[in-house]
DNA sequence: ACCCAGGGTCGTC
DNA sequence: GACGACCCTGGG
């Protein structure tokens, strides 16, 4: 049954910027510029006219509270581009660029493979990797004649052996989406801890256990799904780079420490660092 | 044809 | 802690 939500006078939502940033790897541009994804087993499309903002689509609960949610509807983007903007010239340019972003609560399951799926990867092909296992493992929702499938419970990706990954392109991830699969499915509570846990720190060790998940791949897990922890600064190639090119200023990037670009983050962008990370990613490979 | 890079992690030294 | 290897795809 389809359903429609509308948003009046959204400010801070921009459907390219939020999709295009590199959080998620679900949603598919349209040919009249609005887009569609499926997210916990609802195929939406969204579409930007004027100042509303059109949900539209196959949901498995209520259309507006699960919109609400996932597009993080509830947290004030302005104030915090305000605040952000103060700190330097350099992020208020970012910010600019990628006024439209909003951090998405993505499902903490999906999230935590498909980052174990991003390590040393490019987003086309992440993104084909993504919609190959939903398709083999995933259900299957047709909307307008359409189909899409949801991305696969721990439970049917456990149907998936190890050469089966490797035929649908992970590579040598393939072992590590096998192994994180297993545990998630060895132990029902696994996912309900992660969520419950408080401490920050404490989280982190818990995610760096799971084969596929180091640092990096931690941060994503902890800033881009329902964890939201929008302290946490993620540092891969482009923020490395940022960063140096911005404030560090060393010849060779590849040699500047992780240890230095987190202490100038936490100094400079605090509890929002994480939000400050995706306006200056975005900005730093689309510019 | 060849090399390089891509939202890194892992094992080894 | 540093270093190379790792699957695969697209682009120069």
């Amino acid at each position: 049954m389809e359903q429609e939500f509308i948003l009046d006078n959204c400010k801070s939502f921009e459907p390219e910027h939020i999709f295009d940033c590199g959080q998620c790897f679900r949603w598919n541009k349209e040919p009249d510029g609005s887009y569609t994804g499926v997210f916990n087993h609802n195929v939406i499309n969204v579409k930007k006219e004027n100042n509303k903002i059109i949900f539209k689509g196959i949901c498995n609960g209520n259309i507006q509270d699960e919109c609400n949610k996932y597009f993080d509807l509830d947290r004030d983007y302005e104030k915090i581009k305000n605040k952000l903007s103060k700190v330097d010239n350099n992020l208020k340019n970012s910010i600019e660029y990628g006024n439209g972003i909003r951090l998405l609560n993505q499902d903490l399951w999906e999230t935590l493979i498909s980052f174990i799926i991003s390590a040393n990867n490019n987003i086309p092909r992440i993104k084909g990797i993504i919609e190959r296992l939903a398709k083999n493992y995933g259900d299957k929702i047709v909307w307008n004649g359409k189909e899409f499938y949801s991305f696969p419970t721990p439970e049917q990706l456990s149907k998936a052996s190890v050469s089966d990954l490797r035929k649908l392109g992970l590579g040598f991830r393939d072992v590590r989406v096998y192994e994180t699969t297993k545990i998630i499915n060895n132990n029902k509570n696994k996912l309900q801890e992660l969520t419950d846990e408080k401490d920050v720190y404490k989280l982190r060790e818990k995610l760096l256990k799971f084969p596929g998940v180091g640092p990096k791949v931690a941060d994503c897990i902890m800033l881009f799904s329902c964890l939201k922890r929008l302290e946490v600064f993620p540092i891969d190639v482009w923020v490395r780079r940022v960063m140096n090119e911005l404030y560090i200023k060393s010849d060779d990037e590849t040699k500047v420490n992780k240890k230095e670009i987190e202490a100038l983050a936490k100094e400079k962008y605090g509890n929002l660092a994480g939000i400050a990370q995706q306006y200056l990613f975005y900005w730093r490979r689309g510019a």
